[in-house]
DNA sequence: CGTTGATTTGATCAGAGTCAATCCCGGTGG
DNA sequence: CCACCGGGATTGACTCTGATCAAATCAACG
C-alpha cells in the first residue's frame, strides 16, 4: 500500500473497494481452511492473523504472520487447492477477495498490477528470509529474526507507540513460526529479557531494542521497493 | 511451461525469445550475487542451479533447486536489492531475463502474464512446502520430502529415466537444503538406503521408491494448477 | 476464591552437530 | 597397468542444543 501515493483516483478506489465488505472474527477462529478450493483469500483490516500448516500428528507449522494490510497471497489463487489454512490469533476485521475479483480489477486497471505484485515479491522475500532463520539459526537468533520482522512491518504501517507493540501471538506460536518449542522460546525470551534485547510488559506488550536484535543475527537486511 | 499449449503462436514464440541468447557456466560458477542490483534473473536451460543465501560465519542456506524450465523468481525484480545468490552446481546452460524484457513482453502480450504468475504460484507453494519440512520435520522426512520434490518436478519435465534420476547436489548441499550436518546427511541417507527407500548407483544417480517415501511423511500432498 | 490457560522452572533425554580419522572412487601421471 | 591424489562419503566418539515430561506459578476472569 506504500504505493498508493503513485496512483490514480480510481485506482486507488478500486483498490479500497476490495475491502467493502467487512467481516470480522474471534481470536482462534479459522477464516479459511486447507484443502478448500483456492478461490479466495484475505485482506486484513486490523488484527492479526496467521498462514499455517498442521500435519496429522499435532506438529504445526506457522509459515507466516499477517498484519493489518497484508493482502494474503493472491498467487495461491491460481492454483487448485489451497496448501494452507488461515486462522485469526487476535480479534480480526477482514475482507474475503475472490479471483474474479482481481482479475476484473486488474482488467480494468491494469497498473495495479504493480502494487500486487510487490505484495507478492514482499512476501516471497519474507519467506526466504524465514527460511534461513529457521534452516540456520540458533533458538535466540530466529526469535530475534522474528521480532525484527514484526517490529519493522509494525512501524511502517503505525503500529509501533514508542518502541512497542502489541504480540498477539502467544509463544506456542511463536515456536510454531520458528521451528521451537514453546518451552524453548519461554526460557529463551527470558534470557532475551535478562540481556536487555526485550522487555515485556502487561500481557502482550513488548518492546525491542532494535539495534540489539539486529547485532544477534549475522547479515540480516531489510527490504526496499525498487521505486 | 505446461500451460504452454493454451497460448497463441506469437504469445508463444515471445517467450521462446527470452531464451535465445543461450550462456553457459561451470558447476559452481555463481551467477547472480547476492546484493546486486536486482535487474535480472535467471532462465535455466539445461543443468541445476541454487538459490542461497550465505552468512557471514559460513553458514549457508539453500532456498531452492532449479531445475531446467524453471525462471527464478521474476517478481524479485520489482525489489531493489537481490536477496539471494544464484550459483550452478553442475554444468549449466541459461539465459539472463532482465525487467525490462518482461514488462515490455507483457505488454505486447498481456496474456503471457498468467504462466508467469502460475511459476511465481508454484515458487511459493515450494517455499511454503520447504518451510513446513524445516520448521517441523526430522532429519529422515525432510530428507524424504526433498527427495520426493526433486522426484516430482524432475518427472514433469522428462527428466527421470525408469524411476533414477542424476543427483547433482553432494551432501553438503543436501544439508544447507535441509537444515541438516552434511554428515547427519550421510547417515540419514545410508539408513534410508537399508530400508530401501532410495537406492544409489554410480556417483550420483539415485532411484527412489516414491510411494515408500510418501508414507515417511504425514499429510504433504502436489500441488496442480487450476486450469 | 476456584478455574482456566499461558508461562516458567527443573530434570532428563535424544536428535543432530562437531571433530577427527578412514574409506572409496574416479582421475592423473608415470 | 599401476601407484598416487584428492574430494566427497562414511564411521566413530563425544558434545550440545533444544525437546520432552512434569510440576509449580501466574494472571485474568467469572
Amino acid at each position: 500500500m506504500s504505493a498508493f501515493r503513485l496512483l490514480s483516483e480510481p485506482e486507488a478506489a478500486a483498490l479500497v473497494a476490495l475491502g467493502r465488505k467487512v467481516k470480522s472474527a474471534e481470536k482462534g477462529k479459522c477464516l479459511l481452511a486447507l484443502d478448500g478450493v483456492s478461490d479466495r483469500t484475505v485482506l486484513i483490516h486490523s488484527g492479526w492473523a496467521m498462514i499455517y500448516r498442521d500435519l496429522s500428528d499435532g506438529r504445526r507449522q506457522i509459515m507466516q504472520f499477517c498484519l493489518p494490510g497484508d493482502l494474503v497471497d493472491p498467487c495461491s489463487l491460481l492454483l487448485r487447492r489451497r496448501d494452507f489454512s488461515i486462522a485469526a490469533i487476535s480479534p480480526l476485521r477482514y475482507s474475503e477477495v475472490t479471483l474474479d475479483q482481481l482479475t476484473s480489477i486488474i482488467g480494468e486497471h491494469p497498473r495495479l498490477a504493480l502494487p500486487l505484485l510487490w505484495n507478492e515479491a514482499r512476501d516471497i522475500y519474507l519467506l526466504r528470509r524465514h527460511l534461513l532463520s529457521i534452516g540456520r539459526m540458533t533458538a535466540r537468533e530466529r526469535l530475534s529474526a522474528l521480532l525484527l520482522e514484526l517490529w519493522e512491518r509494525l512501524s511502517v504501517s503505525g503500529y509501533m507507540t514508542n518502541g512497542s507493540f502489541i504480540m498477539h501471538a502467544n509463544q506456542q506460536m511463536l515456536g510454531d513460526a520458528t521451528g521451537l518449542s514453546a518451552i524453548h522460546v519461554s526460557r529463551t525470551l527470558r534470557k532475551m529479557e535478562a540481556d536487555k534485547l526485550i522487555r515485556r510488559s502487561g500481557r502482550n506488550r513488548i518492546s525491542v531494542d532494535h539495534d540489539a536484535l539486529q547485532k544477534q543475527i549475522p547479515d540480516l537486511f531489510a527490504i526496499k521497493p525498487r521505486v
